[in-house]
DNA sequence: GCATATTTGTCCGTATGTATA
DNA sequence: CTATACATACGGACAAATATG
């Protein structure tokens, strides 16, 4: 009877020991994929009615799917008023880039002795390189997300590895103000194949120094495209 | 109608601007508070007919709270056999004293120049102070979480100040797997009283130093009380 | 190993309150 | 100010899974 979210198995974040899961959790899986392909746009009002009757689940159902996507800060709950696609304000993205800032060079500074597995990082590099040769900026944007989950799960916390999850999906809401994705992509592959050298050659030193260097740059960028468009309030759609 | 939480203020987390909130998060709210203080101990089943009738709320509206509850990690949700208030393992334990010292250090190197407002601290020590004259070890543990929010607080971040929030809930869970609260808190007053003061010279470095001594020493003492007991999957009453 | 009781998962209908055109 | 749309919350129902004897 649940039409469109059977075995809609996505990436599924807390399943059973089984790999089993409730409709909720498939329910915002499903969601979190749209949201980030941007089906659902920053701004957009996610109606209960609406979506219950699309997904053939009932609003009960679906009201505990947008908890956990509350939670995450993919989506903004108004009392009385619904839920919305989060707008990441220009303070947002500042916070962010400070949790992201602390939260990797954290990552870095764990590191034990070299050799150090950058196989990860590796992958996600050639990724971007991939989405390059294809001119999909979506799909490098991706890429490079991957690159710095793989690095901060370097560190081996699992609570750490979430709070980079959580911050980089919202973090990607943000990119969605901006045009050029290209632009805001394409100039930091470069940065993570050297980053992943470096570290490749155990100079954990020169990584973090690069790290900053990455951050500050990409927040820089970011933060001048929005420009006074903050606010997460807005409710007039995108 | 609802009978126990009509206006139940509480804490309230995450409210309205004006201040309202839905009937869900008021019960997160008590509940919250409950596992707290020890009515739900680790590894108790929360029933929803039992406390859903107890509240004077529908289940619908509890299973919401359970929810909320569940993405802090105070409460574990199991497939089809419920949610349990968490245990965590040593590994748990581990993980979160990680967090600590990763967002703790941070926000002491992520302040400015001297002087620092260390109004909050002083408080939180003061508090713990009053705890000890009264013997209220419950109380000393609560002044000493809330001295380690004040700090990471320093650094302003919302993102990071939450993450602190959400790790020491979880932390006070793992402290009821020991039964001295007095050996367990007692020690670290004078501690903290010591990190304000450098704070208060403008002394970041000494802090730090004082910082990582204080949660390698409390993470290896709980540790050890944990001992062997570990895993979150128990099923036995406490 | 089986039959039964209990509890959760999910859905539906509906009444009430709130926000907004 | 009224009307409408929608979220909030409730209660009942039933299937499915789990626990129990």
């Amino acid at each position: 009877m649940a039409g469109f979210v059977d075995q809609a198995g996505e990436q599924a974040a807390d399943r059973d020991p089984l790999g089993r899961s409730s409709i909720a959790e498939r329910v915002a899986d499903l969601l979190r994929t749209r949201i980030g392909e941007g089906f659902y746009p920053p701004g957009e009002r996610m109606r209960e009615d609406g979506i219950s009757r699309e997904l053939g689940i009932s609003r009960n159902t679906l009201r505990e799917a947008f908890r956990l996507l509350t939670h995450e800060r993919l989506l903004a709950h108004e009392l009385n008023r619904g839920v919305f696609v989060r707008r990441p304000s220009a303070a947002d993205v500042a916070d962010i880039y400070r949790v992201r800032r602390m939260v990797e060079c954290a990552a870095l500074r764990a590191l034990g002795e070299p050799p150090y597995d950058v196989a990860g990082l590796e992958g996600a590099v050639v990724d971007g390189e991939r989405a390059v040769a294809r001119e999909d900026w979506n799909a490098l944007g991706a890429a490079n997300f991957h690159f710095h989950r793989e690095l901060v799960a370097l560190a081996g916390s699992p609570r750490t590895n979430q709070t980079m999850r959580t911050v980089l999906a919202e973090l990607r809401l943000a990119f969605y103000a901006h045009s050029d994705l290209r632009a805001l992509h394409a100039p930091y592959l470069g940065r993570n194949r050297e980053l992943t050298q470096a570290l490749a050659r155990g100079e954990t030193a020169e990584a973090e120094r690069l790290l900053v260097e990455y951050l500050d740059d990409s927040s820089a960028q970011l933060t001048a495209a929005l420009g006074e468009l903050g606010g997460t309030e807005e409710k007039e759609p995108a």
